[in-house]
Formats: structure tokens, sequence, C-alpha cells
DNA sequence: GACAAGTTTAGAATTATTATTATATTAAAA
DNA sequence: TTTTAATATAATAATAATTCTAAACTTGTC
């Protein structure tokens, strides 16, 4: 936990107990949280907390560039921990979204036609691998 | 106009007068329209027109794909006219969307990690060269 | 301890989108 | 041309994610 309150000092957001928490399910989480997820999650640490903070905390991280908003569809945003960069592919039966490496030179683009590039998203989306499989399951 | 009734008909949706004016608003429209600018736009020409039309007519051309979902935050769903495959840039300060072309060999994977790719998205943000440029003027 | 700055909370307000249902239009059949 | 079924449109209500607002609470500092 002092580890985390260390690097929210580093990005230049000053800990409390809800953003230590907020940050650790994000870490924690292979899911790719909406807030209400987060929200559902941390609320039975913390009785009393409010789904504004979560909002508040996830603009704030996104701000200071701990977190990717992920909009993929379906209408909620989804937060993601950026650790190192990487695309998103989106299953649309299941709803399921996988982490998948793509070539990095795309992600060092920093200038296009003229546009400074603050930040690169790449998405895929189809049928994932266990969708496909359930298919052939149900012949 | 016959063009884009024989354009439709090819996608498998059957054309109305409402259905080709959106299209045809499509294809003049530089902007990447939401539902409301549509709705705007076309009901000075059809004053009956009701939003819901709307609404059906994106989700259909988007299943018939006719049209891609562009989702680049701002809660809002932008439309774009699925012409050739491209990327998008998008400026925080002013809002403004770009198509930018990518190497295209990205819109050809067509399986990643097992899963099966079927549409593909690429958004960059940033400051755009007209809001860098304003940040010139003002010094 | 008192103060100021920053955080959290609760609930109201906003807003894009979907659901519902009635009406209108189109296409085919008789 | 009338009848009938299928499809499309319209108006309104409903939903739900997010933001706004204002009050209460923490925290660190003098």
């Amino acid at each position: 936990m002092d580890k985390l309150c260390e690097f929210l000092r580093r990005k230049g957001v000053s800990p409390s107990i809800q953003r230590l928490k907020i940050l650790r399910y994000l870490k924690d989480s292979e899911n790719h949280p909406t807030a209400f997820m987060i929200y559902h999650e941390i609320s039975r640490d913390i009785p009393t907390l409010s789904k504004t903070t979560i909002y508040n905390t996830m603009n704030l991280f996104s701000k200071k560039g701990i977190v990717s908003e992920l909009c993929v569809g379906e209408g909620e945003v989804r937060y993601d921990l950026n650790l190192y960069p990487h695309a998103h592919f989106r299953c649309t039966e299941c709803g399921k979204i996988y982490d998948v490496k793509i070539d990095p030179e795309l992600f060092k683009i920093k200038k296009i036609n003229g546009n400074q590039v603050m930040h690169t998203a790449v998405y895929f989306t189809g049928k994932c691998r266990e969708c496909f499989g359930k298919d052939k399951e149900d012949l």
C-alpha cells in the first residue's frame, strides 16, 4: 500500500484512502471495470462511499495519465491502468475485453498530419475465441 | 439520389426518403456528425422527422456496415461513412475530428490472440494543428 | 486549536439513447 | 383497385451514465 501511495504522489495526486483503494482495485482487477463496478466493489470496504467520488477520482487519474478511458461502445466508459501501451479486443457477443499486443511502432507516433498526438487507442471488435468455440458446441 | 438508392439496396436496406436524406447528409458532411446534428439538419427538410428515426436508421446502417460508430469520448457517438479504412484524430481543445491515414496493414488483421476481428478502430487524441497555432498567437 | 485548502458525500439535474406504442407508408395478393 | 401484412416513422415516456451543486468532513499548517 505504501508503494501505491508513493506512486500517486509521483503522479501528482495526493493520496486518500478512497484513491488508494481504487488504485489497488484497478491493479488487481483483470476486468477493465466500469465506474459502477469499482463503486460496487469498494463500497463493501467503505460503506459511505459515493459514486461521485469514483467519477471524480477516475477523471483525475485520467487527467494525470494514470488510467485510460476505454470507450468501446456499449454506453459506459471502462478504465484501464496505463502500465504499458497495448490494444483492446472487445467481443460483441459476451462483451468481454481482452488486452492484445500489436506492433508498438503505432504508439510511437507523436505527430500526424501536423497534429500533436498525446494518446493513441486501438480497438478491435469481433467474436472472441470463447464465443467462437461455443458455436461449435451448439452443432 | 438514384445512386444512393441503389447503394442502400445493395447493402440490404430498403430505401425510404428519411434514409436517403440521412445517407446523403453523411456523404456530404465533413463533420462526423452526432445523431443530433443529423436530426437538426434533416428536420429542416422533413419537419415531422423524429429523433427516433435517426437512431433507428443509424443503428441499422451500423449493423449493415454502412457506417462506423466513432466513440472518441465526450459522451455522444459520432457517425462515419465506411468508404475506406482510416484512423481518427480528435482535438481535446476544440473537439474537432480529423480523418488520418495510417499503415493499412493494421486494418488487415483478421485474427488476434485467437479472436476473430470484424472491425478495427484507431483513435489519436491531442492538440490539433489549429489549436496549436492559436497558442502562439496568444503570446 | 483555528484556519484554509482540498476531498468526500448525497441527491438533484442533465442528457444521450432506448423502449413503447400508435400511426403512416409501402409492397404484395386477391 | 381493394385488402392485407409487413415495415417504417413519430411522439412520448423511460432508462441510465455522468456531471453539478452545496454541505460536511479531513488534512496539514500556523
